[in-house]
DNA sequence: TCATTATGCTTTAAGTTTAAAATATATGGA
DNA sequence: TCCATATATTTTAAACTTAAAGCATAATGA
C-alpha cells in the first residue's frame, strides 16, 4: 500500500521498507503454500513436519519456539497432523508436563519425498535474484531479524 | 528454523534467504502487532483502516486486493470495524454488486491520531539498519515481491 | 433480445492464530 | 519440608485466513 503522505524523511524509508517485506513475504508464502498444497499439507504443517525431520523429535513447546509461533497454536497444528497420522506424541519421562512430538514412519516417508521437491520450488522461485543477490538480502534479514528478536 | 541436510549449493541459499525472509517478518510483525494493540486495533484492522485513511473509499474487492488477502476475510475485518463505528458501508451507483467502504468521522480522527506515532515505532525499529541498508533491502524486496506478482 | 459467462460480496467450513485461563508439574527459597 | 512462583500443554474465545459455494448483478456475443 503506498502511502502518499509525508512522515518525515526516515519514517517514509522505514515504512517503505516495512512495507516492501511485508509485500514480499506476502507474495513469495503464497507461492510457497501453492506448492505445498500439492502435497495434501497446510503451510503449518508442512512447517511442523520439516522442522521434526530435520532436527528430530522435541517437545510442543520447542516447537512452537522454533516456529516462532503460540504454544496454543501449535496444539492445533499437531492435532491434525496426528489426525493424519504423521505424527505422534509421546509424554516425556523427564518432565511429566511436556509432550514430546515425533514423526511416524509415514511422516518421515512423506518428509523425504516431498522436501526436496519444495526446496526445488523455493530455489526458482528465488531465481529472480542472482547469488549475489540472495546473498546479500540473507545478510540484511539476518542483521534485521536478530536485532528485533532480543 | 536451521537445516542440516544439504540440497545443492543453490537450493541451499534459496532456502537459507526464504527462511530468514520469513523470520524477519515474523519478527518485525509481532514488533508492529504489539504496537497498535496500544490502540484497541488488530494488525488487519489497523491495515484496512491505513488504507482507507491514505487513499480513501473504495470497495471491498479494491482493499483486499491492496492487502493481498482474500475477499471473504476482508468481509470479516470490515464487519469488525463496521462494528466499532470505525467505518461505514455503503451500496455503489455504478455497480450494485460492489460496497463501498470508507472511514468514518471517527475512524479517520482515529486514523490521523495513531499513524503518525506508529510510523514513529515503526522508525525506530528499522533503524538497526543504517539508511543505506534500508535502501538496498527495500530494493531487492520490491525486486523479489514484484517478479513474483506476475 | 436473450442466454451464457464473468464478477462483486457474503457465507460456509476448515484451519490458523493469539492471549488468557485452566490444570498439572517442576523449581527455588525460606 | 513446604509453599510460592514458574512453566508445559491444553482449552477457550475471538479474530483471521483460505477456497468454494451461493446469490445478485454486469458484461458479452449470437
Amino acid at each position: 500500500m503506498k502511502t502518499t503522505k509525508q512522515y518525515g524523511k526516515h519514517a517514509d524509508a522505514a515504512l517503505g521498507m516495512w512495507v516492501k517485506l511485508a509485500r514480499a513475504y506476502a507474495t513469495f508464502n503464497r507461492e510457497t503454500v501453492k506448492d505445498i498444497r500439492r502435497y495434501g499439507l497446510t503451510q503449518p504443517q508442512f512447517g511442523a513436519l520439516e522442522c521434526l525431520g530435520h532436527l528430530g523429535a522435541m517437545t510442543i513447546g520447542d516447537l512452537s519456539r522454533k516456529m516462532l509461533v503460540s504454544g496454543g497454536n501449535m496444539t492445533c497444528v499437531v492435532d491434525n497432523l496426528e489426525k493424519e497420522g504423521l505424527v505422534r506424541r509421546e509424554h516425556s519421562h523427564e518432565d511429566r508436563r511436556a509432550v514430546i512430538v515425533a514423526l511416524t514412519e509415514k511422516g518421515d516417508t512423506l518428509f523425504q519425498e516431498i522436501f526436496p521437491e519444495h526446496a526445488e520450488r523455493i530455489t526458482q522461485l528465488a531465481a529472480v535474484l542472482s547469488e549475489a543477490e540472495q546473498a546479500e538480502l540473507s545478510r540484511l534479514l539476518k542483521k534485521l531479524g536478530q536485532a528485533l528478536a532480543d
